[in-house]
RNA sequence: GCGGAGGUUGCCGAGCUAGGUCAAAGGCGGCAGACUCAAGAUCUGCUUCCGUAGGGGUUCGCCGGUUCGAAUCCGGCCCUCCGCACCA
């Protein structure tokens, strides 16, 4: 696309989308900066573009609009994708070779693979390739403020937030549960666990119960998820064909599978390995139920998986269908006891086997069924009569209370990394939180939420609930690129924690980018920030003045733009963040969330390796046709589905309007006659309501109207047999203003052909005033068009082909019948037509002039029907069908066809 | 389960926050006609059923309710999608 790619030169030589603080209104708009860890895909297309367009609309308008872009690098992803290449997975390999691939030549696609063994490599170069690409699409981006969030200055603005978050006592140390693998020595994300993007893994939490061995100190740990059943055990399992170890964990000793051990010594800080122990030792001994001094016996289950949770398990085969079938198949002849009642009655493992014959199937129903609606038996000590879910929760707090159980973490399903190593669950004693619990903090949010504007609106509601859930964060990790944690060197700030306020930086960034770190002291954050302080290191004095006037001018993000998945994590710490560092000021005016892009109908991920690349969409039909498919396929807020008919159609939609241009370049004079002047009313009239819809952030709409309604207006007046070239004229300006913002580089081709200066980027739209006259006129038009549709309509029914078409109109004293009739009384001089205007009351039309608009606009049903037209006004022999207002009586006098 | 969104005529998708002008926009697909040697592209008309005059019948997930009147409001039910945390 030379065409595009000339303009996109022109504009960065000319430094038009590189604003400076002026005397007109701001408007900063944003969207999340991409991670730079691979190629953009169609979906981050459609954010940034529309992003774009609304910047490219709000500047139309006459706003000063600033526009940036930087890029996301700090995380744990780019580190892993280094380590597997150097690794040598060929899954990894082959997908990076398949991404350079779009970017470079063949010969190159080696030597850089080779480069991505060090992470900052793949950063650097994914961030200068999407740098390009976003050129490529014709964004108005303002490139001498971007910024890397691993670049050093934004670090010291990072630090700078979390000293000033530590000094309002928002950051927490505690014990804080992660998904982890031992072999790699560090926790393990969703990217890092096998199939962990489609099929998720959660931590849960478990009891691990203490069973006392009869004659010594030591304990057997069953884990379990119910420990409201406690009161119902009846035996122990364990898996004879597995090895059993004696663990220390405080002053206890207890006994888990040796698989399990693993864990136990991960989760407790106080904990050792102490010995094996057979597993007949095990089975040789009764055991204390805590809490009911029950003693129970220990037998041998194969079933029992030694890898899941301590391998222990306790059996209560009145609640669980498993263990039901494990003592009927084992012929242990030990009798279940239900002590939970669902609808008034006991629950029963016995009956839900019957039910659903599969165990496994019977038991999560059993599970299910008593975790929603059981009730504890009523002579239970301490959770009789309570909810089931209660009881669950006061159980295992009684139980770790009385130094029975204690805590403990499990996998939701066996999880492994994806090159095979087992993941467990390990607890970080010295974690980092903020805290967002703070509730004097969430009011102040939730106060700014009620202000600010939401696209979707129903999002509000949902950020309020958002609100409410969000506790603790962690906001530091032990690996990957990013900050340092000011606090505490060992951490680095997690990548989500420090790119809440990055859009301020975007206003000063482009006069720090090149400073020293070392100057860049908390008091300068604080001076430019506006947050209180006036003193600045004296050499930087000028600078950071300078800075302040930017921040000041510019800082309040008035847009957002992103997506939905955001809700629950970024864009509440955004919010937050933003509240608890400004102090109130500043803050977020918008958030609006965009919708999926799915792929003919399916949902676009990694794994299904449907994701489309957004550089080949652009190679391939180059950016205005993509920009126009966002803007005019699908509402934002609504899925977008990415398929070849659909961009087939916006490639004729585009064509169309380039004939129209090319048609009006050649021939065009300006003229005016009532049709032209005619189409030039409505056009004003789709120019309002784009202004309208635009505004409402709903760009399809807008857009909608601006180009399908105004091409059918055309269409319209091309069938009638009028110069549409000559009309088009009359609109071309404005017309090419509002196309501008959707396909901006053929806007400059044609604002440059019809001899205009400048560029129409950075042109301001004038508004256009509809007078009573105009409206009038529309309106005739209007009636006279659904006239054609009633003669149509008898046409079809009659099979007559007219020659005459001959249409009597009602007079003054009709119409005032009807407004009377309507009105409810009836006291008129035409008394048959009471009936039909009670019949027609939603059809009749009393404000058109129906002689004037059919007198003006006769040769349109002339053309229309090839055929003669007579109007008359109705005289008031009562032989004739009477016409009502705006129905007129419609003869037609003709052939008979068909 | 909790929270959110949604189920519209062959398909996609408006409308449903302000109930009547909604048989319900627009696009796709289908049919017919014009143009063409022909196909394609383009244009015109039709595309729920009935009807020799602009009309009538039955429709907007299912069942009820409010109302003179409901796709639109209320209640219940069924189904689909999304989020439920330390991950970008």
């Amino acid at each position: 696309m030379a065409e595009e790619s000339e303009w996109q030169e022109k504009w960065a030589e000319s430094g038009i989308f590189n604003p400076e603080p002026d005397q007109r209104e701001k408007y900063l708009i944003t969207v999340p900066w991409p991670y730079t860890s691979g190629p953009l895909h169609v979906g981050h297309g459609r954010t940034y573009t529309l992003a774009d367009i609304v910047g490219r609309y709000k500047r139309l308008r006459g706003f000063n609009v600033l526009f940036p872009m930087g890029f996301h690098e700090s995380g744990t992803p780019i580190g892993s994708i280094s380590e597997k290449i150097k690794r040598g997975d060929e899954k990894t390999i082959s997908l990076y070779r398949k991404y350079i691939a779009e970017y470079e030549n063949e010969e190159n696609v080696e030597a850089i693979m080779n480069s991505f063994k060090e992470p900052l490599n793949v950063a650097n170069y994914f961030s200068s390739k999407i740098t390009k690409d976003f050129k490529t699409l014709g964004y108005a981006i303002d490139w001498r403020r971007t910024f890397r969030s691993i670049d050093p200055v934004y670090s010291k603005f990072v630090q700078w937030q979390f000293r000033k978050l530590g000094s309002m006592n928002l950051l927490k140390q505690g014990s804080h549960q992660v998904l982890y693998s031992i072999e790699d020595g560090n926790a393990v994300g969703e990217d890092d666990i096998e199939d962990g993007d489609t099929d998720k893994v959660s931590i849960e939490k478990f009891v691990m119960v203490l069973f006392k061995k009869n004659d010594e100190d030591v304990y057997l740990a069953a884990a379990s998820l119910r420990p409201e059943t406690i009161f119902a055990v009846t035996n122990l399992w364990i898996n004879p064909d597995s090895r059993y170890v004696r663990i220390r964990v405080d002053d206890k000793i207890i006994i888990t599978s040796e698989k399990a051990s693993q864990k136990i010594l991960y989760q407790f800080e106080n904990s050792e390995l102490k010995d094996a122990v057979e597993s007949d030792e095990i089975l040789n001994s009764q055991y204390t139920v805590p809490a009911t001094g029950v003693k129970v016996k220990v037998y041998r289950n194969t079933r029992i998986n030694p890898e899941q949770a301590t391998g222990v398990v306790y059996s209560v085969p009145g609640h669980s269908v498993m263990d039901l079938s494990y003592i009927d198949e084992l012929g242990i002849g030990l009798e279940g006891r239900s002590i939970i009642n669902l609808e008034n009655k006991k629950s029963s493992a016995s009956e839900y086997l019957a039910k659903y014959k599969d165990p496994s199937r019977a038991n999560s129903e059993m599970y299910k069924d008593e975790f929603y609606s059981g009730v504890m038996a009523s002579d239970l000590p301490l959770i009789g009569g309570k909810s089931v879910k209660e009881a669950r929760e006061i159980m295992q707090n009684e139980l770790i209370k009385r130094g029975f159980a204690y805590e403990f973490y499990e996998t939701s399903r066996p999880a492994r990394t994806r090159d095979g190593k087992p993941v467990i669950v390990s607890i970080m004693h010295d974690q980092w939180f903020i805290n967002y619990s703070n509730e004097e903090w969430k009011d102040k949010v939730r106060e700014n939420v009620s202000k600010m504007n939401f696209y979707p609106e129903f999002y509000r509601k949902n950020m309020f609930d958002v609100i409410d859930w969000i506790e603790e964060r962690a906001c530091a990790r032990k690996r990957g690129l990013g900050t340092p944690f000011p606090q505490d060197g060992k951490w680095v700030i997690e990548s989500l924690s420090d790119s809440t306020i990055y859009p301020a930086f975007y206003t000063f960034s482009h006069l720090i980018n090149d400073k020293e770190p070392e100057n860049l002291d908390d008091n300068f954050f604080d001076y430019i920030t506006d947050n209180g302080t006036e003193e600045v290191n004296p050499g930087m004095k000028e600078l950071s003045q300078e800075a302040r006037k930017e921040f000041k001018y510019w800082y309040g993000v008035d847009q957002r733009i992103t997506s939905a998945p955001h809700m629950s994590n970024h864009l509440v710490f955004y919010l937050m963040n933003h509240m608890a560092m400004f102090k109130g000021r500043y803050q977020p005016k918008g958030i609006s969330i965009i919708g999926t892009v799915i792929s003919k109908g399916a949902k676009i991920s990694k794994s299904k390796g449907n994701a489309i690349s957004l550089l080949d969409v652009v190679k391939q039909y180059g950016a205005d046709l993509f920009r126009l498919y966002v803007a005019l396929v699908a509402e934002v807020d609504s899925s977008l589905d990415w398929n070849e008919t659909e961009i087939e159609n916006v490639k004729s939609v585009y064509g169309t309007i380039k004939n129209v241009f090319s048609l009006i370049l050649e021939k065009g004079e300006s003229k005016t006659d009532d049709y032209t002047e005619l189409f030039k009313i409505k056009f004003k009239h789709h120019l309002k309501n784009y202004f309208e819809k635009m505004d409402s952030f709903q760009i399809r709409a807008g857009y909608v109207e601006i180009i399908h309604e105004t091409l059918k207006d055309l269409n319209q007046l091309g069938n009638l047999g009028m110069d549409t070239a000559s009309a088009v004229k009359e609109i071309w300006e404005l017309w090419i203003q509002v196309l501008s913002c959707a396909i901006p580089h053929l806007s400059e081709t044609i604002w440059k052909q019809m001899g205009k200066s400048g560029f129409v980027s950075i042109s301001e739209i004038r508004a256009e005033v509809i007078s009573e006259g105009d409206r009038i006129r529309v309106e005739n038009f209007d009636y006279v068009l659904s006239l054609s549709e009633d003669i149509r309509a008898i046409q079809n029914v009659t099979k007559i082909k007219p020659s005459l078409i001959k249409i009597t109109v009602g007079n003054e004293s009709l119409k005032e019948d009807a407004r009377k009739i309507l009105q409810g009384d009836l006291n008129v001089s035409t008394k048959s037509i009471i009936g039909n205007v009670k019949k027609f009351r939603g059809k009749l039309n009393l404000d058109v002039n129906e002689m004037g608009a059919i007198t003006q606009y006769k040769e349109i049903l002339e053309k229309l029907f090839l055929a003669g037209v007579a109007v008359e006004e109705y005289a008031g022999d009562g032989n004739k069908k009477v016409p009502l207002p705006g129905r007129p009586v419609i003869d037609l006098e003709g052939e008979k066809i068909g």
